[in-house]
DNA sequence: AGTCCTTACGTAACTCGTAACCATC
DNA sequence: GATGGTTACGAGTTACGTAAGGACT
């Protein structure tokens, strides 16, 4: 029963390094990074030596500082490590004590009439339990379920019908999708455009884009090349929505944004085949009420 | 660009402790555990007291040394940090000084004509790199492959038609199927059985079975209480093929391997609808060379 | 000159091994 | 009483902070 898949003594990495190293590498400044993490600068400098040392080889370059192609490597790794730490230490913490409350985080764009039904069905199960509700961007929101900030979350994005959202790891978390929706390009009412039957996302390359990095982030649609003539940082729906209705661009948003009312019309896209879908995530903790979220089980 | 998921100071667990704690849970013993990992007995020992001490909770019966619920849970998810540790070393290791060898891993039914070719275009492409074979089970070779120390690895198991293979964490690789082939029951020539031009894998249930955990374990099919009347310690295909034509039992293997002059008979499982899949893993260096073992690039 | 990373050095904390101790078979 | 995990304690090492040094703008 023994596997003999034994790590080396040598292939150990000190993770307090790598938390460090992730700190100067998102913050591109040792002062800064000393300063999130409370540390002095001299300790930060010290401890990236130290890994330098460690792996043999330069991760950053100072001045400007910045990822060496070896760093570059490490870093996407480091995120990863140091998030699955979190939630190795979160899931220990719940088989000693399984959490007396509900936190639940989502998207802006998860939140759907499912949805909405579904927290309700949820709330009078686990009405005995404090219940808080975080709306995030998507990154945030896997990583807090990962580390058990969070019990469940919704998170949404567009991806082709048989396709499932490429979600950063989820730790031990799992995802099922629990809704879907057309995808559809918003216009302002009254745009020539929005007579057409579909469009082709392609052909709009030169049309002027909204990019609202913690909705709808143009950079995670499966097409390139579109241009943002805007970039609307928040997390509000109705003012982007009325950003688009102003004229100041188009979006990529689910169909039940462009209701009647919003002054917006929308256009089904024809190419790529795209829909828009939420997926919710649950680690073990969450799964038991993961299953009153299955649009399958009415009440 | 700056993401703000930090990661708290708390949430960051000393990995040289998840090293010796997984090494105690494998070895069922303090004491082997620290032979193994060179330490005294007495180190393990605070190791794995500061650890319980860190997460607040016991980890491990003493006398007999058993895993707690607790300790179930930070086990599965030790033994993945400590391959993604690995895998980052070997990922930056890779990135500074691309390794100048091959080195390429399969289990062994992963064998099979498409492999043979493909590895004689791999040699003719890389003449020049010294090469090295290794055959192990599966999880060995995927840990392997993770972790650098192959560049290349071929596993095989079965699976439904449109599913892939569950391999454990592959660190950073990526699979790729390469080679598929029926799934047969594997008789003696003349077994009565044998004139059936199907079998449903579940009306065997009462059949002597042999089970072969380092070529084909029965408890990785996705078929429940089939009973091993035999156990096949080794990675010698041809021995199995004896055995089961000696009538020692049964086996689920790949057609190609029940060939006329082996003494078997193959019949084709009906239910539930398998396949045996050879898929490749490679991580980045191993990508160029990859590309040689696509079956659809012909020479 | 100012900003920011590095280096030198002293102190505090930690980790390991030896050895004595204790529990279970 | 043998086996095997725990505890006490001291030595060696590590890691951090202070402070001085150096490079680039």
């Amino acid at each position: 029963m023994i596997s003999d898949l034994s790590i080396r003594e040598t292939d150990v990495m000190d993770a307090h390094l790598l938390r460090t190293f992730v700190a100067v590498a998102d913050t591109g400044s040792f002062s800064t990074a000393a300063q999130r993490l409370s540390y002095t600068q001299s300790a930060v400098s010290q401890q990236i030596a130290a890994l330098e040392a460690d792996l043999g080889t330069p991760l950053l370059t100072r001045r400007p500082v910045a990822l060496t192609p070896a760093g570059e490597r490490l870093h996407r790794h480091a995120q990863l490590i140091l998030v699955r730490l979190a939630a190795a230490r979160a899931d220990v913490a719940r088989a000693v004590a399984p959490p007396g409350r509900l936190a639940l985080g989502l998207t802006p764009l998860a939140w759907t009439g499912e949805v909405a039904a579904a927290l309700a069905r949820i709330r009078a199960e686990a009405a005995r339990l404090r219940t808080s509700v975080l709306v995030g961007d998507r990154d945030r929101i896997v990583t807090a379920v990962a580390t058990g900030e969070l019990d469940l979350g919704l998170v949404d994005g567009f991806a082709a019908r048989s396709d499932p959202l490429r979600l950063p790891d989820p730790g031990g978390a799992r995802a099922v999708g629990v809704a879907e929706d057309a995808a559809v390009v918003a216009l302002p009412a009254g745009h020539p455009l929005g007579l057409r039957a579909g469009l082709d996302l392609s052909d709009l390359a030169d049309a002027y884009w909204i990019d609202a990095p913690d909705i709808a982030p143009l950079s995670r649609l499966p097409v390139d090349g579109l241009r943002a003539g805007l970039s609307y940082r928040g997390a509000d729906v109705p003012t982007l929505v009325g950003l688009i209705a102003a004229g100041h661009g188009l979006a990529v948003l689910p169909a039940r944004v462009v209701t009647a009312g919003s002054g917006l019309v929308g256009v089904p896209i024809k190419t790529p085949r795209l829909i828009h879908r939420v997926e919710m995530l649950a680690d073990r903790s969450g799964q038991r009420l993961a299953a009153l979220l299955d649009p399958t089980a009415g009440p």
